[in-house]
DNA sequence: TCACTACTTGCGCAATGACGCAAGCCAGCG
DNA sequence: CGCTGGCTTGCGTCATTGCGCAAGTAGTGA
């Protein structure tokens, strides 16, 4: 099965995407994503939590290289960067089931 | 594709997953034990940091399920509960990569 | 320019996490 | 018994995280 990863730079670097995924209300975004690209502040609402608290979960998504962003006139819009993400995602339930 | 989960309590518990491989030394620990059971120390040894900080480790590896423990005699070892968190494991490389 | 909306950033706080070190626990052995 | 090896637990410290709130930035239109 396995040739699982050897160096410890790629080992932090999926520590990093794990961490991004490690909170329940980033999770909820990642769902929200899946069915398309969001606004900020429609995230918020959805997900139910503050703006500046949106911004900044989305921020370690980007971070995690995630998710991207794109502007339209003072809006702006994230999405998922890689539906792998939801196949990630879709293990951890499998695995938390 | 979807279907992607909706109550809280399923994020939260797949959030606990993440949280819980959001560690380089843990992911090493997965890949360690993706070749049969360890001991504590052997995995100490392995992984690179001292008895105690492997214990709870793997203190927070078992809470999220994701590893389970067997004495014999005055040796515990360890083992991966679910052959799946390499699959998840595997993804995180793949995304990160 | 002014006002408004949409988002980001800075700050402070409480909570959590990783680590080292010391102490405790437990099985096996003399 | 005590002693030793293998693990776990407790404690103190330092770094990180999630959040609310206030302030700053940027685009839009009157």
């Amino acid at each position: 099965m396995e040739i699982l990863q050897t160096t410890e730079a790629e080992r932090i670097h999926a520590a990093v995407i794990a961490r991004a995924l490690a909170d329940p209300k980033r999770l909820c975004v990642v769902e929200r994503l899946a069915g398309g690209e969001r606004s900020v502040s429609q995230l918020s609402r959805e997900v139910g939590c503050q703006v500046p608290n949106m911004s900044q979960h989305l921020t370690v998504l980007r971070s995690a290289g995630l998710v991207a962003s794109r502007r339209e006139g003072s809006t702006v819009f994230y999405r998922l960067v890689d539906e792998r993400i939801l196949d990630a995602y879709r293990l951890l339930q499998q695995v938390a089931g």
